[in-house]
DNA sequence: CTGAAAGCGCTTACAG
DNA sequence: CTGAAAGCGCTTACAG
């Protein structure tokens, strides 16, 4: 790619030589170097000149100054989940805030993840956000030996002490309460794969939230899916097809209910009259499904806000276990009522 | 943030120094320069050095010689939309493929597209890709001026002649032709916002294929919407609620698709029998939606691919405008049938 | 109050 | 076949 029609850019030379003072004031006066000693008449010639070429400073050459590139890292599994979609919008945000730019770069496959680090290189970002499974404790060891600071995305890794998550516990006990509230006792849970802490998290959450209600998680009723429409359908189909069936389930997140879903109507099981759901994850997807679903609203923008904000916050080697606070709460919608008299 | 544990970064001094040649031998053995005359050995005794210290060049110091930067600018209206998924995964994948790195921004504001395209500032790219509507004229002539080549993807403008684009009025005339094979022959559009020329595009195909097949469209059948669920629904209100009632509808987009089965549920029109439904885009939630919804695939892995390439090969001064080929196909769900004889 | 100089880590035209 | 040198455009410790 060449330079184009553009010509030659605006350099501090040349905003040096119109305001008729060294390179070296100018780049003070825009940083606002606090030891800057300059008569206003001087830095206002400065600041007209700036103005006036269009002036704006060259990455490039300040990365390699400073050794601080402005940009941020962020790997995802795969654009096409809409939860990473709002981690995204939250960690972009945040890192304008700071007049960073977000590198966002995904990769499905452990060879993605190797290519995709080779590619950042040496120097294109200043930190690291890893989101997803599919960081490995190598991966975290070789960052950290390239002096590359890092932090995990809603999950954790044992033996690591560097993550933000979310309050999957308090979700999933959102979740059994709206159910308990609207008189459901047979609650089951269709979880996510025990790779996913996010998993882990939310039955952990839903059997201490059935045992505060004195409720029973009768065997068969924890079925495992692995986060998927497939997955959660098959999920479905067994819960169904076990012996007792429960009133009502609590469903790990959004793509497996939509399996679930797909295998009431399959079985002809209505929704939400003889099975209410609830899933984890409000996203614009919930309320055109067919019953609209039932959900707990999750703050994945304020998660990635977050993360770009304590990584750039927290030095390399600290220890940072953040439980993300933000707004939490059940989105009620066709997909939950009571459960009809037997 | 700083540099953290990992210590001093190994350069090309370091490298030069293991191998006892110059700094620029190195770089010539990297590059795989032609004009580099070396011998067997010494080369070898290079690849070592680098191989040993795990040396990589620092970006900025490349680009602030070289003035290119390895890095692509992507620019989409927002990551929650899952036809930019698609687009994304494929600019990525074309950009990896050249050793790039694909730097990819949201901006569903005016003033979040100045303040990003500030962000990019001078030297963070090599090229921009603009995809969705937000672009405007004098945008583009900013580009131009800074010498930073753009190229419009999925998308055309008047006067502007660089893009990229699929080949809408193919998808609507295979839509029209798939309801035409399973004999309709009332068939509604509804369309979407005037200012997305997809939106035009596909008004246009279905329209000549209409007139193709020798079919009328009749007054009221052509209902415009935004490209959401919201607006999509209100626009199938629309259509049902007026004289006579289509027995299928080509829908302009996904979002507007799960409006307008909506708004058949809530009129009690039976999706098939009484209404088939064939929208574009073909993404994951298409067979998850009530009845699962029958679509046309678009190549958007190929657009983006396409897009990257181009903007690499094609000079900043000349004129592209293509049409991408990729593979286009109806994918028949439950959403479409024969019409129920009257 | 302002300027001159060094140096970040590369690449490449040139010298030998 | 290989080396020495210049220079990309900044920032910052230092000099005056």
């Amino acid at each position: 790619m060449s330079t184009g029609t553009g010509g030659r850019r605006v350099t501090l030379a040349d905003v040096a030589a119109r305001a008729r003072v060294d390179r070296s004031v100018i780049s003070r006066v825009l940083s606002g170097d606090p030891r800057l000693l300059i008569r206003e008449e001087t830095r206002r010639r400065v600041l007209d000149a700036v103005r006036e070429l269009g002036y704006r400073p060259n990455v490039a050459a300040r990365t390699l100054r400073t050794q601080r590139t402005g940009t941020i890292g962020l790997l995802i599994p795969d654009y096409a989940n809409p939860v990473y979609a709002e981690i995204i919008k939250g960690a972009e945000a945040a890192a304008a805030e700071r007049d960073c730019v977000l590198l966002t770069g995904s990769a499905g496959a452990a060879s993605e993840l190797d290519s995709y680090l080779d590619l950042l290189g040496q120097g294109r970002v200043d930190g690291l956000l890893l989101a997803g499974e599919l960081t490995s404790k190598a991966t975290l060891d070789g960052l950290t030996a390239d002096g590359l600071p890092w932090l995990l995305v809603n999950r954790t890794m044992r033996g690591e002490a560097r993550h933000v998550v979310l309050d999957d516990e308090r979700a999933a006990a959102l979740a059994v309460e709206h159910l308990v509230s609207l008189g459901h006792t047979e609650i089951a849970h269709l979880a996510g794969p025990s790779r996913a802490d996010t998993a882990q998290r939310r039955e952990r959450g839903y059997r201490a939230s059935m045992r505060t209600h004195g409720l029973v998680v009768r065997p068969g009723w924890t079925n495992r899916s692995d986060y998927t429409a497939h997955g959660g359908y098959r999920a479905m189909i067994q819960i169904l097809d076990a012996g007792e069936r429960p009133t009502a389930v609590f469903v790990a997140n959004l793509a497996s209910a939509i399996g679930a879903l797909h295998a009431l109507r399959s079985r002809g099981v209505a929704a939400p009259d003889l099975m209410s759901v609830v899933a984890v994850h409000d996203l614009p997807l919930a309320e055109h499904l067919w019953p609209a679903l039932t959900t707990v609203r999750m703050p994945l923008r304020e998660l990635g806000q977050r993360g770009v904000e304590l990584l750039a916050q927290v030095g390399p080697d600290e220890t940072v276990r953040e439980v993300v606070t933000g707004p939490m709460e059940v989105v009620p919608r066709e997909s939950t009522a009571p459960p009809l008299a037997r």
